[in-house]
DNA sequence: CGCAAGTGTTGCGCTTGACGAAACAGAGTT
DNA sequence: AACTCTGTTTCGTCAAGCGCAACACTTGCG
């Protein structure tokens, strides 16, 4: 029973709501914005903008910053994402052995899942070395450029595999782009029990991935390792790649994997 | 220029949007709801709680359990968490020292600033020892009985201290319940630079905390470390209130504080 | 197994909430 | 001082959002 969200897709939902979500999208994605900049962006009227920047103000989830009349996102998400992030079970038996994989190799561990098409990144912990990452949680990211990407499609079926995909973008050289590359590659993730991606979503971006699985030995989740590829060279890639193994096994223990 | 907030708070903001967000934040407190129980909190009809429901889903901002038609937050949410988050002055400067305290101690390390009459708790670190523990990040927790609380209050002069209490609820036998005995408890910590709470909260909680200061050397936010009593007992609260010291008054020095 | 109760979902007509236009206030620039 | 641009407020209009009624589905009980 899922015509609730259908509805909404449909531009079927509540007007003024949508707008307002809206809003808090755009300043995700800009940081900060005036009132003339939201309604440009919306295509509404800036009296329009204005009264539901209001609205979204008096629930805190807007406000001021210094500067006259420019907004941003507001203490009252971390409220919402205090209740989210608590109940996201994987994040939170998963959050202790992210922490050690981040200490252990001094990169960036992330936890995603797979997601309407994409990578879907639910947790970040940032290693020593990983100061002022870019911060993927909550961020859609593509399947077949990614080492997560690649692990999440990894626990596909071929009919499963198909309807994941859509078209597959070039984003480097090195991105695969024909499904049968890909159909090849994630054999190879199969055999091995891990992927590898280096300079596929960006040059200069490695990352390795490893499955999380449930008590029913299905992909749930991926954890990887990502860092800049001047540090993730040849030489570190294998020890890394066993240490992420080895952490995605112990998320998945934890979840029941193995247990007899 | 604050009228956008009054005129939300009074009521003339955007009805529709107000009450969408409202149903977030009755799932933020309820953890999930069906339709006519968000119906029935905001004193709608439940196809009016229907279609807000179905366009708060559209954002991801809610989902469905399992279960037919019961609705929680959904990951929406993180992007936009991880887009205040991010973008937090303090909760950035605050991090690597957050993280170095928190490995140092082993324990929970917590930024809390001053809102509405309660500690809002704006990020959280745990240490190696600290597993599975609490998530207070977005969460209002009350002042008089936690370290933070007492820190954030020792800021503030008579006239504001009176207007941020409320009444002092009891939640332990050691809970302090009446405003003198407050009064005396909050100049201890003007006079020792720090703040301490055993069993006040909940019995088995300790926590000391300290104030981080802006460039005028107000107490803008504290930093706490907070463990379970069993570990952090007398013989180790000096050792970690002098560590909590110390990161604190880091952390004002990159806000500004003592530079001359 | 059939029925009742309760919940979720949909379509429709009405009304009122949300909208854009116009105007004003303030800040920055020339 | 004048102009430009932004944010903010007020007001009349109308279409979006509302409640109502009905339907579909699930669950529990006799």
């Amino acid at each position: 029973m899922r015509n609730a969200a259908e509805a909404g897709a449909g531009g079927a939902g509540v007007q003024s709501v949508d707008r307002a979500l809206s809003i808090l999208e755009v300043l995700a994605r800009t940081g900060e914005a005036g009132v003339t900049e939201i309604s440009g962006e919306l295509g509404v009227h800036k009296s329009t903008a204005f009264r539901l920047m209001a609205t979204l103000e008096s629930h805190r989830l807007v406000e001021q910053t210094g500067d006259r009349g420019r907004y941003r996102l507001g203490v009252g998400i971390l409220r919402l994402a205090g209740a989210t992030t608590a109940r996201l079970d994987l994040v939170q038996e998963a959050r202790p052995i992210s922490r050690q994989l981040a200490a252990d190799t001094g990169e960036t561990v992330n936890i995603a899942v797979l997601s309407d098409g994409s990578a879907l990144y639910l947790d970040q912990v940032a290693g020593s070395s990983a100061l002022q990452s870019h911060n993927w949680v909550g961020q859609h990211i593509p399947l077949h450029a990614t080492s997560n990407g690649k692990v999440l499609l990894s626990g596909l079926d071929d009919d499963d595999l198909e309807a994941a995909l859509g078209a597959l973008p070039t984003y480097t050289s090195r991105t695969i782009t024909t499904l049968s590359q890909l159909r090849d590659e994630l054999d190879r993730v199969r055999d091995q029990g891990y992927a590898v991606a280096v300079d596929e979503l960006e040059v200069g971006l490695t990352a390795v991935a490893a499955p999380v699985r449930n008590a029913h030995g299905d992909v749930v989740a991926s954890m990887s390792v990502s860092g800049p590829s001047f540090r993730l060279g040849d030489d570190r890639v294998d020890e890394v790649v066993a240490q992420t193994v080895e952490a995605a096994a112990e998320v998945s223990h934890r979840l029941g994997w193995g247990h007899r």
